[in-house]
DNA sequence: AAAAAGACAATCATATCTGTCTTTTTCTGG
DNA sequence: CCAGAAAAAGACAGATATGATTGTCTTTTT
């Protein structure tokens, strides 16, 4: 995609006149047609990896004419930023759902994220995340976002297992040997050709020794 | 990059006649500045990523015209090819180097990998590894490279450490284990975001992990 | 010294992506 | 029922990467 190529100071279009009138009425059908555009841009990133996610391929998935794809997203790169905050979004909202549940095993973490992983979002995110490294305005945007999510990842465990709060120093490595271990096996699994026999014992690992830096072992 | 877009059925550069007299000659000069192509690629495979390393940077990078590379290299695709083998080369190398010291602790393995995945080669094949996931072209050359990647990491371990022989399912684990703990830690670090403070803590629990599945603890 | 081969540089033609602009179609409300 | 706005489609020009071609100079080889 290749964000922003030109700096263009359009004016954000004006629509709806100046008076601020209804909340709105048959243009919610716009918000809809977003909606499939961002989907067929996630869609894309995962078929197609970032870098040969194009507008025409995006306009192509999303069954709709480029035109009318500018039309709802002045740019390619507001197009992506969409993308990001949907994903962004999906991910909390897919924690805080799981963090809901009534039952709250200390290894539970283990098995939630790891589904979480095995979305596609995750394999969307983590091409964006790579090409961020050599695209500053794309790393501009991911960063405070990942910053946010892995805060409130943390924070998540910690409400959850407040017992953990006497150790710090065991909480802190417990949350980043599971996210390491699990973004890892998720990674590999996608591109370095991780045998997928392999990762059941590594979640059975990755819990016992979480159990054994948890102060009271739950089970 | 975007790996082959045609494919022409050249004969390869017959060259240096039928009869294969003198091994070199001046012309050695060649193999210098195809040297210094792979290299001017795996340079630009870091500072811009793989979808971004054209052929132009890369002839820029190595100081020569286009068309002179086009010389040495008639494809972009093999100018990526020699650039795999060669960074598949020096890994190996790197990793037989240092299974040659005369000390053998049993964390060595995680140090001396760690060191490994702290150089740019680990990042160009990270970036080459993603790119293949949804290249079938680069997938096929680049995955029999990781597979033995893996089985001469897995063999050579085996080998300093004949003691492991016994308890296979320890050694798999703790194979698996440092793999993925520190392959996950190394690309977090470059794109997700990993507090560099937290890498120290993390070797050292990988580090008594690996003890502890060890059959002898050595220390 | 002549001829052949290799190294290097410059240019061309094609394809694709991008952003912008114009035109057509489809509503929606007075 | 019809003017007007939103939605959709299409057309266009600029930029860039790619492979191929051509030409020049240097270094071997004969």
């Amino acid at each position: 995609m290749a964000l922003s190529r030109t700096r263009v100071v359009r004016t954000a279009r004006p629509s709806r006149t100046t008076a601020e009138k209804g909340p709105t009425l048959q243009a919610a059908k716009a918000a809809q047609t977003r909606a499939r555009l961002i989907e067929a841009t996630v869609r894309c990133l995962v078929k197609y990896g970032y870098a040969n996610t194009t507008t025409p391929k995006v306009a192509e998935e999303a069954g709709l004419s480029r035109g009318a794809m500018m039309h709802h997203f002045e740019n390619g790169t507001a197009l992506i930023k969409a993308a990001i905050a949907e994903l962004h979004d999906k991910r909390l909202r897919a924690f805080r759902r799981a963090a809901d549940r009534p039952e709250h095993e200390v290894t539970d973490l283990v098995e939630t994220y790891w589904r979480q992983l095995q979305k596609p979002a995750f394999i969307a995110f983590h091409e964006l995340a790579v090409a961020a490294r050599t695209d500053d305005e794309l790393a501009q945007i991911l960063k405070p976002l990942q910053d946010e999510f892995r805060q409130k990842f943390n924070a998540q465990a910690e409400q959850l297992f407040p017992e953990w709060g006497d150790s710090p120093v065991n909480f802190s490595l417990a949350m980043t040997l599971s996210q390491t271990i699990l973004e890892g096996m998720a990674i590999s699994l996608q591109t370095g050709g991780l045998d997928p026999a392999r990762v059941e014992p590594m979640l059975r690992h990755l819990e016992g020794q979480i159990s054994a830096l948890a102060p009271r072992t739950t089970r």
